[in-house]
DNA sequence: CTGATTTAGTTCCAAATGGAACTTGACGCT
DNA sequence: AGCGTCAAGTTCCATTTGGAACTAAATCAG
């Protein structure tokens, strides 16, 4: 598999556009590259992250493991840092920066756990909440606006496909040292 | 849409298995988020760069940014740094930096670009092209495992529905700043 | 119950990061 | 040609990062 197995038929025409606004070695990444799918969903992913960050960054002076945390206390409310670790894949360290940051600029709130003396129950403060609520929609914005050039089939095809992969994705190796 | 808009029928039962496995902050973020695109990307893009780099850094050591270098070069012979920077995302001192490492340690060679004197043409040495062919095939292997999930039409159908994306991505926007 | 091991979160510090200024060359424009 | 602006890469340095050691609490083994 020396290419990425895309259909050549009907996207070509639309791809010659695309290939003029490109880089080049983007153009070869994307595809004449054995490994498509992992550069594609960094390219896809980044240019959703990229301009969502540094918005939420300028608008709000939250970095992006301080976003990361209130996104996560909005999603769910009264989680601990542990989930927020397991589920971000960042560290626990700069986690517990985020949060002590959240803390002192009285975004977020948290009381001791009763079951569980050295965790804290995470909560979003008023002021939290009111960011949470305000940058949803500028994110659910910059979703629609890059799922506009699918139809709503292939929106829900596309969800579905990835829904398949993240339920097999406990299966896949967490570590390739045994490799080779 | 306050949920991902996954079918829920026939996934159901095999998703019970994933929640087992999953941190329940994670699961909120899959299927209880209305960025659920966002975040199945990141979450699907960790799960192949966490472990190819890790592994890539033990054997090789080669840190993220050297490996991107060495990576882009292995592609396509002959790019220039700036190149890399606009596909990569990475901001262009890193990369400086990742360059002059792949050169002291003689994995990578460059030429003065004879069409612009300000550019250096970037080749592989033999010791570089080694490292490129040696690791093709197990982020390849990653790769496919990960799909191993997906029926050959199915990851047929994501390559293309990524591909997409990807034509239409030129059109996104790169700054929110106007929004709100 | 007691000691050994694991887990949640914090602290320490060496190293990586990335914005901004800088250097040198290219590309207008008149 | 001469001047102002832009682009490729590098350097500087303050900030962020993240591995590793640490503290305190939970859990497990006998």
């Amino acid at each position: 598999m020396r290419r990425a197995p895309t259909a050549l038929s009907r996207l070509d025409h639309e791809r010659e556009a695309a290939l003029r606004d490109l880089d080049p070695l983007t153009i070869t990444k994307l595809w004449d590259n054995p490994c498509w799918l992992s550069f594609r969903l960094n390219f896809i992913a980044f240019r959703f992250n990229d301009p969502v960050y540094r918005w939420i960054e300028t608008r709000y002076g939250l970095v992006r493991p301080e976003f990361v945390v209130l996104y996560a206390v909005g999603l769910r409310d009264g989680v601990a840092a542990k989930n927020i670790v397991a589920s971000s894949g960042l560290p626990k360290n700069t986690l517990s920066r985020a949060i002590q940051k959240l803390l002192t600029r009285r975004l977020l709130k948290r009381e001791t756990d009763r079951d569980d003396l050295r965790s804290f129950v995470l909560r979003l403060t008023t002021a939290g909440r009111a960011i949470f609520e305000e940058t949803m929609p500028v994110m659910v914005q910059q979703q629609t606006t890059m799922l506009e050039g699918l139809t709503e089939a292939e929106q829900r095809q596309l969800c579905e496909l990835m829904d398949k992969l993240v339920i097999a994705s406990p299966s896949w190796p967490n570590d390739l040292e045994n490799q080779t």
